[in-house]
DNA sequence: CATCTGCGTTAGTCATGTCTTACCGTAAGC
DNA sequence: GCTTACGGTAAGACATGACTAACGCAGATG
C-alpha cells in the first residue's frame, strides 16, 4: 500500500499499463534519473506489484494483477463498511426518515 | 492516495469501520498522542475520505464512501490494464509469431 | 459565572524516504 | 578479446513527513 504513495511510482505504473517496458525506456519519460527508477522498481517488485523478465541485456518490468487484487480487496471491504456505517448513522440521525438503503456498485 | 500510506491513518480508518467516533476515543486505542490523531484526521478530511460532524463538545469523524470510490476506480482501471497487458504478453509469448511492433513507442 | 473537558493549532525535533553521483557486473557487437 | 550499452548497487545529501509538548478556544456543567 505504501508502494502507491509516491507519485513517481504511480507514474511508473501508468507507463506500464500498455505493457512491459525496460528501465531505460521508463527513465527516459520520467523526470528522475535511472538509478531512482531502479530503486522504485525494486520497491514495486518487493510489494508484489511488478514482475521482472530478463530479456537478454535488458530487464522488462510488467504489472502483476495479483498485487493489485489485494489492494482492491482491502478498498472493497473499506467501501462496504463505510456504506454500512453511513446507513446506520443516517438511520440513527432521523428515526422518522425511511430506511436509506444505498446500493453497492 | 498518499493519505493511505501511513499505517496510523490506516488504523484510524479501520477504527471508523464500525461507525463515527470522537478524537479522544480514537486516540485511546492508538499508540500515538491526541494531537497526532488530529493531524491525521485533518489529512484524511483534506483527502476527502472522512467527514466531521460537530456533536456538542466533541467532533465525530466518519468514513465518506465517495472518497474511497475514487481510489477504487483508479485501482479498477489499473487492474483492467494489467490484465490486458498480461494477456497480450502471454499471447505474444505463446504464439511466437514475429510481432511487427506491439509496443506503442 | 467559574471551571472542566474535549479538540484544534503551532513550534520544534527526529526519523523515513527520495534523489543524485560514482562504481561494478553482465550481455551484445566489432 | 576488447569495447560499448544496459542495469543494479552503495554512499551521501536533501526534503518530506510524523510525533510530542505547550498553548488557546469553544462548549458543557456546577
Amino acid at each position: 500500500m505504501a508502494a502507491l504513495a509516491d507519485p513517481t511510482r504511480r507514474a511508473i505504473l501508468d507507463r506500464l499499463r500498455d505493457g512491459p517496458r525496460a528501465v531505460g525506456d521508463l527513465a527516459a519519460g520520467l523526470p528522475v534519473s535511472r538509478p531512482a527508477v531502479s530503486q522504485h522498481l525494486r520497491v514495486l517488485c518487493d510489494a508484489g506489484l511488478l514482475a521482472v523478465t530478463p530479456e537478454g541485456n535488458r530487464r522488462l518490468y510488467a504489472l502483476v494483477p495479483g498485487g493489485i487484487s489485494d489492494l482492491r480487496y482491502y478498498l472493497d471491504g473499506l467501501w462496504d463498511d463505510a456504506l454500512d456505517a453511513f446507513a446506520r448513522a443516517a438511520r440513527a440521525e432521523g428515526t422518522r426518515k425511511p430506511d436509506p438503503k444505498p446500493q453497492k456498485e
